[in-house]
RNA sequence: GGCGGUGUAGCUCAGUCGGUAGAGCAAGCGGCUCAUAAUCGCUGUGUCGCCGGUUCAAGUCCGGCCACCGCUACCA
């Protein structure tokens, strides 16, 4: 029986390229995820897109002298191809500067409005004298009224730790531009989050399994519930809906609020381009997974952004469904259901810092696939990411891993076994008799899947790989036991033959399993792997589906107000993932199938790499003092963060 | 300040409902030679951060302390 799983992924903040550390903590949890899933027989819908709205793209675009749509088209096609390059197999990655978008974020907007969870208010807020534009409260800094300490930001104070009005700072300046702010009169739609307390209150207590953290986090959220504005003094992003604010350039809904209904116009857009039996479009098909109570919907994000997924996202959901306090009914889309599970990621350090790009502690996506390839990264963070608590990559540990246990145990385990059968039969040979160790292998590699499954579906993903790795250890202990290169060498001996025969069949077995229990943490190597022993049956093709870029030209939607996107052509991430054979369950190998002779699957990393890093990203020696005359580790080409935003991790979003 | 986390073998970390401490790596020794000098076996006497409490029994529960870290929402 299958259930309707959506996978929700955070969308990635288009102001620049995506570090490993943001694809470690979303996108490769989300797809081990994913594609388990689809092996387990149910119907996945995974989405995602960048987010382009919100201060920081303006701030970056100005750096780089170019409009924020230009901007954002620049980043949205450079994570498009670092996503498609990890082969994260999206359904659909989109973006918000759509149409589409836009459509569905207004409805949600107007429904809500109508269901009475807004108000406006009017209240002090920080402009940009010169652009107008609200100043958020951390690009302000300024002298501590409490401690006089120099560097205060608008919203606390790094010294004393209080936390602060930014109207009572000292010498107010902006971090962006140096210019005093101004406080002057906003109004703007609050977002009633106590009128919807008591149903948040409800839905969250009902919650099982969550990581502890995220539960207890998310609990604490509840007890000072605040409204919250949902629109900003600001010319970029999605117009406010109602008679008077539409055609005002400078007011446009806050960039967390349309971020969220990501999830909902991806999932409309993917129905709309490729929902349906034959997957042409069919644009009601989103609600098998947005209508359906049996449906499992999980999100994955990293830890700042628990708060909109556990909070203002549910707090959305209910206000459109009218599920609060003031009641109301849904709007056009029906009553949406709310998350199944908040799964929640730690983040990756760098050699125990925080990833930033302005110290030069940084990885990007781009550059580590380019050298690496995906599968030593996907493993990486497989087996050592920051599932929960923060971890730290090194290039040391990342070199000991993919030697010694990727290119070592199990490339190796591949290697050796399907050489020793296409060196002695030319092909998948016949089993014999089994004996007693070859029945324990195989019950060993059989359980695998019901205990790695059990921990996939409960998001432990760390233990699962490890779990599947415990198959390729025993296997490799099998073979060193059996030792099936004696029995090659008896060749006048027709029983010995038949056993040979009987170990590289149930080696070859084993691998096939491992591949499968392998596929959701390394697609593209089992893929290979698949290949070598299916390639040349009558049963071959496809095993684990990649996605695509896919150019698509967006919908003529219906938009009110100022500044909306035109009609254009961008690229998208989706795949055929229907046509994959890849189940989690063992294939009985095809006995007689031709085998050529293997090729490694994973090339060793040079030592030196452990100690020193690649070249576009080396290690840093902690002499501070000594002026870095060596370690020229900017990537030119590459955006730096110049904003002096204290925050390097300026990306995932919801 | 508030909330949360972490502190276990040289290193990275597991330890579910309390019952005489485990895995991987590194190191040493041995086996094997099919395979990417790969693989397999053997070898671990650690004050489980510190102090106190509950208990027949605590790494595992309670209180206090120390150290390090994260988050602290109208920043994304």
């Amino acid at each position: 029986m299958s259930t309707p799983v959506l996978t929700a992924v955070a969308w990635p903040y288009a102001n620049g390229p995506r570090h490993i550390g943001h694809v470690s903590g979303f996108g490769i949890p989300a797809d081990i995820y994913s594609r388990y899933q689809r092996m387990a027989g149910n119907d996945v819908l995974m989405v995602s897109g960048t987010d382009e709205h919100g201060t920081p793209i303006l701030v970056q675009a100005e750096n780089e002298g170019v409009s924020p749509r230009t901007l954002a088209d620049r980043y949205n096609k450079v994570i498009v191809d670092d996503l498609a390059g990890l082969g994260i197999s999206y359904d659909l990655f989109t973006r918000t500067e759509t149409r589409n978008h836009y459509a569905v974020t207004q409805e949600m907007f107007r429904a809500v409005h109508r269901n009475g969870y807004f108000f406006t208010k009017t209240s002090q807020s920080a402009i940009s004298p010169s652009t107008g534009r609200t100043l958020p409260d951390r690009y302000i800094e300024g002298t501590c009224p409490i401690c006089g300490y120099d560097g205060a930001r608008g919203d606390q104070c790094d010294n004393c730790g209080n936390q602060l009005d930014p109207i009572d700072l000292i010498n107010p300046r902006s971090r962006i531009n140096g210019e005093t702010p101004k406080f002057v009169d906003s109004e703007q739609f609050m977002l009633d989050l106590p009128a919807l307390a008591t149903a948040l209150g409800q839905w969250l207590r009902s919650r099982k399994d969550w990581r502890p953290n995220v539960l207890k986090f998310s609990l604490n959220l509840l007890d000072d519930l605040k409204p919250r504005a949902m629109t900003r003094d600001i010319d970029w992003g999605i117009p406010v809906p109602l008679d008077g604010w539409r055609e005002r350039g400078d007011k446009k809904l806050y960039v967390w609020f349309d971020a969220v209904i990501g999830y909902l116009s991806a999932s409309i857009e993917w129905a709309r381009r490729y929902g349906g039996p034959d997957g042409t479009g069919d644009a009601d098909a989103y609600h098998h997974w947005w209508a359906n109570p049996e449906a499992q919907h999980r999100y994955f994000m990293g830890k700042d952004n628990i708060t909109f997924h556990s909070q203002i996202w549910p707090a959305e959901l209910l206000a459109y469904n009218g599920n609060g306090d003031k009641g109301g009914s849904p709007g056009e889309y029906g009553a949406l259901q709310r998350p199944t599970e908040v799964v929640s990621s730690e983040f990756l350090t760098m050699s125990g810092s925080k990833f930033s790009t302005s110290r030069g502690t940084v990885i990007y996506v781009g550059d580590f696939l380019r050298e690496f390839g995906p599968d030593t990264l996907r493993y990486f963070v497989s087996v050592a990411g920051p599932e929960t608590q923060d971890t730290d990559f090194t290039w040391d540990e990342f070199t000991r891993r993919t030697n010694s246990e990727l290119a070592n145990e199990w490339g190796n385990l591949v290697n050796r076994s399907i050489s020793m059968a296409h060196k002695n039969f030319g092909a998948i040979p016949t089993p014999g008799t089994r004996t007693e160790p070859d029945a324990a292998l195989l019950a060993t590699s059989q359980a695998a899947f019901a205990t790695v499954g059990e921990l996939l579906q409960r998001s432990r993903f760390r233990q699962a790989a490890t779990e599947a790795m415990r198959v390729v250890s025993a296997a490799n202990k099998y073979i060193s036991d059996s030792e099936p290169w004696k029995l090659a060498k008896q060749t006048d001996d027709p029983a010995a033959a038949e056993r040979l025969g009987t170990v590289l069949h149930t080696s070859l077995q084993v691998v096939d399993d491992a591949k499968a229990l392998l596929t959701p943490f390394l697609p593209h190597s089992s893929q290979q792997i698949d290949q070598m022993l299916w390639g040349a049956s009558d049963r071959g093709g496809v095993w684990a589906a990649q996605p695509e870029v896919r150019t698509v030209t967006d919908f003529n939607d219906d938009v009110e107000g100022v500044g909306v996107p035109a009609v254009t052509d961008y690229p998208v991430l989706a795949g055929d993932y229907r046509g994959e054979r890849a189940r989690w369950q063992r294939h009985e190998i095809p006995v007689g199938a031709p085998l050529g002779k293997p090729s490694p699957l994973f090339a060793k990393l040079p030592p030196e790499l452990a100690e020193t890093g690649p070249s576009w990203a080396p290690i840093q020696h902690a002499d501070a003092s000594a002026p870095e005359a060596a370690s020229g580790t900017a990537r030119s080409e590459t955006t730096a963060e110049t904003v002096p935003a204290p925050d390097t991790s300026a990306a995932k979003t919801g």
